[in-house]
DNA sequence: CGTTTTGTTCAGTATAAATTGAACAATTCG
DNA sequence: CGAATTGTTCAATTTATACTGAACAAAACG
């Protein structure tokens, strides 16, 4: 594959994590940024060839790093010799992702209490639906830890095999 | 509680729902519907019902009760003697979020392999970027799976003893 | 049948969000 | 220091999305 293609393929590649992005509800810039860094030479790139290389503006690019450094997929990097600072992949930044989705599934169940002491003692029916609904937030929110803890240990156990 | 006040609390619960979904990308009215589900009485609710409990357009109540339905955490039903068609919380709609859940992660996993077919043996570093990503979220497919059949067991369970 | 209720669709509006260019502040370099 | 580069912020624009009212189609009723 000749090189300008290969930027075609990379560049296509990136946008379409944009666009999935854009359905999980998160600016699509933001994606762009995120798939890029996944398949750019070198990993660390500065705000500069960030634009070049994606298109947008330099705003869309401070704004969406800073998102994405907040969400802990992107770290700032400074290197020697360049004045700009760079952006790359935080190492562990799924697994922030991770905590975020346990932190959702806290939240959704702290509404749901709420709910319970809105109605206090009244009506049966409608305390079990949310009784229910308790029950299942709360079992996300315990299996999600686990979850997380295999994780650690599944990414221990391929740093042991040198595949980490 | 009075009356007045219950129903107060209520809809403020509702309206709760819809902020959340609203922050989690979904329709804010889809929310304020789910929400409101948990805890009118009766718990079948006439698309008119909506429009009157909630205060928003029939228009709405069509597009979001559908949209609802297709999430899988709602259903239509018919009630007897009633002429509109009802609709109420659908049992085990939680469990149907979790598979979309595994979808999206099924997804993610698609597009990191796509990357790594563009790349094809180009560039050792970029390879073991993508590899690394692809890693997750193949074990975030299987340990949602895992979940998913964990959550079932639990229902069971909870059956058995008469809570569920 | 005709009338009423119900549900969907659609064009238009309102609302919210992302993106941009330009202005600004801060830093680096010679 | 002065010039150039870099990063952020902000107002304005564009874009996308949700929501509404009105028109329509379908079904239920007398």
């Amino acid at each position: 594959m000749s090189q300008p293609d290969l930027f075609e393929a990379l560049s296509g590649y990136a946008e379409s994590w944009g666009l999935l992005f854009a359905r999980w509800g998160l600016p699509r810039t933001a994606g762009r940024i995120w798939g890029w860094l996944y398949v750019c030479e070198p990993p660390e790139q500065s705000a500069q060839e960030l634009v070049e290389a994606l298109h947008v503006s330099k705003a869309s690019v401070s704004t969406n790093t800073r998102l994405l450094e907040s969400m802990g997929l992107v770290e700032r990097v400074g290197l020697r010799g360049a004045r700009a600072s760079h952006y790359r992949l935080k190492p562990g930044g799924l697994e922030g992702m991770l905590r975020q989705r346990i932190a959702g599934a806290v939240e959704a169940r702290a509404l749901t209490e709420q709910g319970l002491d809105a109605l206090e003692s009244e009506g049966e029916g409608r305390t079990k639906r949310l009784e229910e609904k308790l029950d299942f937030y709360r079992f996300m929110e315990h299996e999600l830890e686990e979850l997380l803890r295999h994780w650690q240990e599944h990414r221990a156990q391929r740093k042991r095999e040198g595949r980490g």
